[in-house]
DNA sequence: TGCAGCTATGACTGGGTGGTCACATGCGGA
DNA sequence: TCCGCATGTGACCACCCAGTCATAGCTGCA
């Protein structure tokens, strides 16, 4: 969190730390990132960012969350319009997308943040999947009682599967990953490989 | 390419050498994995590592390819017995299982190669990419023809599935990974999450 | 005017890194 | 015995980093 002197400052102050630090963050990992550089890039003295912020760790969290509350705007649409796990699924993606054309190194820093594995970082990550695969799999569920979902694959291994590929497509949303791109990847995690006895698609 | 001499040492001292590389590239990316650890943890001196390797990335390809060696031996099976496209890929994730569990550092070590971003790692890990993808949707193609495989699928997205389940799996092996969850996992992308009108399974 | 308290500063500390080089050592052959 | 060459060495260089702290400046109140 940081300190109350940061949210003291002038507003176009305290938003150009924030966009020099997003900067920095979207480029590199939490490890890689140089203080020293979002400093310098700012204007501002080393000795001025510990009177904001607690230290790299506590800026960094901070630019996380920023990233994420911008996301959310998003995706949030999924949850929100009605229709079966499939359409909640291609939304989801679909918005995320939109998110990384609009915002794309907000974007980049959600990315970076996966892949973290400094300090308690890792924890973190952890608790937040887990917690991802609560809900996911609560939704799952209910896609098998209204018969939509094949009922003999096992919950875990089914997000266990989405979350792999989720990752791997955000991370090459706007390099190989585009609007048609993600269907086709939807439709392969949809209809599984194996040849369908009806209609195939 | 290491340079000659390293391979006039005494295959004890080369050996060691390799081992503890190894175990600091097991441990580490390859930006953060250090050389001045890895010369003290063998007992020799910087500048002799440097009559062995060109430099940090000359050691740490080899390391690589060591790696990489050791795994060709296990999943080399999956391509040998005969089998239709599931039971290869089966195979091939077994392998790499059983690899991880008997060659646990040279696991991680070829795990982390994937995270490499330095230099010029990154172009390297895209051309290595394009090759498995022309490998793989080969055998798709093939599967498909033989009317074991759904014929309506893009076979890129379904290696860019394929390519991220198995990293995923692959880095969880151990962890979160068994034989029984492998089998889950595979069973999703076989079978596809949408309700099948025939045997589900 | 003077004091209090918040804010700004950047030189500095201690630690890390990959890579170099002048020198030392050991060994095989003449 | 002595030379020449392959090998070994570790102090050293230049560079980077996060974080600190004594000092200075500012602002508003009394």
């Amino acid at each position: 969190m940081p300190k109350q002197t940061f949210f003291n400052l002038p507003f176009a102050k305290r938003r150009s730390i924030e966009e020099e630090a997003i900067r920095e963050f979207a480029e590199n990992t939490f490890e890689r990132a140089s203080l020293t550089k979002i400093v310098e890039n700012c204007g501002i003295a080393k000795g001025s960012m510990y009177q904001y912020f607690e230290d790299k760790l506590d800026l960094y969290l901070y630019i996380v969350e920023l990233a994420y509350e911008e996301k959310k705007k998003y995706v949030q649409r999924a949850f929100e319009t009605p229709g079966h796990i499939f359409e909640t699924l291609e939304e989801y993606y679909r918005q995320s997308l939109i998110f990384s054309l609009e915002h794309p190194a907000l974007h980049k820093v959600t990315n970076n943040f996966w892949d973290s594995r400094a300090g308690h970082l890792g924890e973190t990550i952890h608790r937040l999947r887990a917690a991802r695969a609560l809900d996911f799999t609560a939704h799952l569920r209910n896609a098998v009682d209204q018969g939509v979902v094949n009922p003999a694959l096992d919950p875990e291994a089914v997000f266990f599967v989405y979350h792999a590929v989720g990752k791997a497509l955000i991370d090459q949303f706007g390099e190989k990953v585009d609007s048609a791109f993600l269907s086709q990847v939807l439709d392969v995690l949809k209809y599984g490989l194996k040849a369908r006895k009806g209609a195939a698609l």
